[in-house]
RNA sequence: GCCCCCAUCGUCUAGCGGCCUAGGACACCGCCCUUUCACGGCGGCGGCACGGGUUCGAAUCCCGUUGGGGGUACCA
């Protein structure tokens, strides 16, 4: 057995010349990540922007924690957002197939390639034995692999064999600092012998991702390296792993790398898988549009201007460089993309805004599968009541929700009871009459609010909030609701008069 | 332990030596608008972690300290 040498260093760097080919490549493990879509986003937008191209590439490579559901729910998310890419699963391209749990065959003959140069060896040592050997030498145990299997003997590895041991492949680590620029950070450089040799192939013969990662990089001529920043320590080991791939003819240059900042959650950690709002499609289906969520996840770490929080997604594609993302870890505020979705809310077309709604109204089981006429005359009358009023578009269904159920199925809350004055019965009574003075012809928002504000505000004199919080609570059953002469106008005449009447009842009966 | 990253209002950020008595957004607090809630408008509160340098001049550059985070796997 020769001994491993470390591949030489010299391996050109891409330039601003060639053509930008970025790459996404999770693992389908659970659901997905907000900061996992992050990072997507960030690769995507540097594509488009430089006009280069996007891989999505799938890292299946632990059979014991991937799964098909999540494989799917990835593709969904991307789609859903309206990321796109240019070559990997699902659509092809030149560099197939673009699973790593299909390409092992490719795995197999690059690493008899970097055997055969002698980059990797056969390790032996088992991790007790690795710390018993630091404790004997009285060094700290914590130090990780010794690199002991580098010169092992023709005498030794058959002894070791005849044990029945099966070895592990190691890459020879240089043993000198490691120097790149990383373009969100800056120049680092690891110090030599801090990174150990490494495990890049299973005792059972099965890649490991330290190995698969970059031989995929190199085979797909992946120009730029964009991903969290837990993965900024494993970049020595990259970069030397990168060497032995030009040398053996595997790699044509060496990518640039940029390490995006961790999105954290409360306290001073990763926002966890654990929680809840890491998961994008819990945003999705509390309301959040693509364009809203699309534009707080480019906050985080990025922004386009000193004074401008909002942006469309072509307006992050136009302005988008790595160079301009920030190195310090973001925490996600779900207030604050709640915000920026309102706003992006506000700016849907009408009709767009409107669309949107139906999957929300059918989650709550307020309209059908398909609209009937009298569902659709009320989303139309209703979506731009609340559109301006609101940041999610779950919150849209709940706040119209009113307008679809029967009249004496309306859930009338606890609270809209309260709050009402003492002259409540008065009140409903004198609404009551007011309204049935306006003939079904003349259900206008017009003539009732002229009506009510005749009986109560000028009839009674009560104020605007106590007159018409009682109506709103006998029509909408809370106190809070869209417009309410505009609700009126588009519940019917009818259907407002019972409400009306059947609120009167409710109160009556709780005295 | 060792290696690496990070450090401007509560949060996300603008700032890349003089334009900064530090700007914006979210949140929060007032006021206005108002049929509720929102939207919108106006105003307020609130920050350069600390210590040394460099410089005529430092939030900006350098060093250190402290604080946070990550890595140190036959996970990715």
């Amino acid at each position: 057995m020769s001994t491993p040498t470390a591949a030489p260093a010299d391996v050109p760097a891409v330039d601003a010349a060639t053509p930008v080919r970025v790459r996404f490549c999770p693992s389908p493990t659970g659901t997905p990540h907000v900061g996992l879509i992050r990072t997507a986003l960030f690769n995507w937008a540097y594509a488009r922007h430089t006009g280069g191209k996007l891989i999505f590439r799938i890292e299946d490579t632990d059979a014991t924690r991937d799964t098909e559901e999540s494989y799917l729910q990835l593709l969904e998310a991307l789609r859903w957002l309206g990321i796109d890419w240019d070559e990997g699963v699902e659509t092809g391209g030149p560099h197939e197939p673009y699973r790593q749990s299909q390409r092992s065959e490719i795995y197999q003959d690059v690493i008899a390639k970097l055997r055969h140069a002698g980059y990797i060896y056969e390790s032996y040592s088992t991790p007790e034995e690795v710390e018993a050997r630091h404790q004997a030498a009285g060094r700290d145990p914590k130090l990780g692999y010794d690199n002991y299997d580098r010169q092992l003997t023709a005498e030794q590895v058959e002894a070791f064999r005849a044990e029945g041991r099966e070895p592990v492949l190691r890459l020879r680590m240089p043993d000198e600092d490691i120097t790149f620029t990383d373009l969100v950070r800056g120049e680092i450089t690891f110090k030599a012998g801090s990174t150990p040799d490494f495990v890049v192939v299973r005792a059972n013969g099965q890649p490991l991702y330290t190995l698969v990662n970059p031989v995929d990089d190199a085979l797909m001529e992946i120009t730029h390296v964009l991903r969290g920043e837990d993965l900024l320590s494993s970049t020595p080991r990259q970069i030397a792993l990168y060497r032995a791939l030009h040398a053996v003819g595997v790699a044509k240059y060496m990518p640039a790398f940029g390490h995006l900042p961790y999105v954290m959650g409360e306290g001073n950690k990763k926002l966890s898988k654990r929680d809840p709002e890491s998961n994008l499609f819990h945003h999705r289906d509390r309301g959040f549009v693509r364009e809203g969520l699309l534009n707080y996840l480019a906050l985080l770490g990025w922004s386009l201007s000193a004074d401008e929080d909002i942006f469309t997604v072509d307006e992050l594609v136009e302005h988008f460089d790595v160079a301009d993302v920030l190195g310090n870890p973001a925490r996600f505020d779900v207030k604050k993309a709640e915000a920026i979705n309102g706003t992006h809310i506000r700016r849907l077309d009408p009709k767009d805004f409107r669309d949107r709604m139906v999957p929300y109204l059918q989650a709550l089981g307020l309209v059908g599968d398909e609209l009937s006429g009298r569902e659709a005359q009320l989303l139309d009358g209703a979506a731009p009541l609340v559109q301006e009023r609101i940041a999610l578009l779950g919150e849209g269904a709940d706040m119209m929700a009113f307008l679809f159920v029967a009249d004496d199925q309306l859930e009338v809350e606890d609270k809209a009871f309260s709050g009402l004055g003492d002259q409540v019965l008065e009140t409903l009574d004198a609404a009551t009459s007011a309204l049935q003075g306006i003939a079904e012809s003349e259900w206008t928002t017009e003539n009732i609010e002229e009506a009510l504000r005749q009986a109560l505000i000028e009839g009674l004199e009560l104020k605007p909030r106590k007159a018409f919080g009682a109506v709103r609570s006998a029509v909408s059953g809370r106190r809070v609701s869209p417009p309410l002469f505009e609700s009126m106008e588009l519940l019917g005449r009818e259907s407002s008069l019972a409400r009306l009447a059947r609120f009167r009842g409710l109160v009556e009966a709780r005295g």
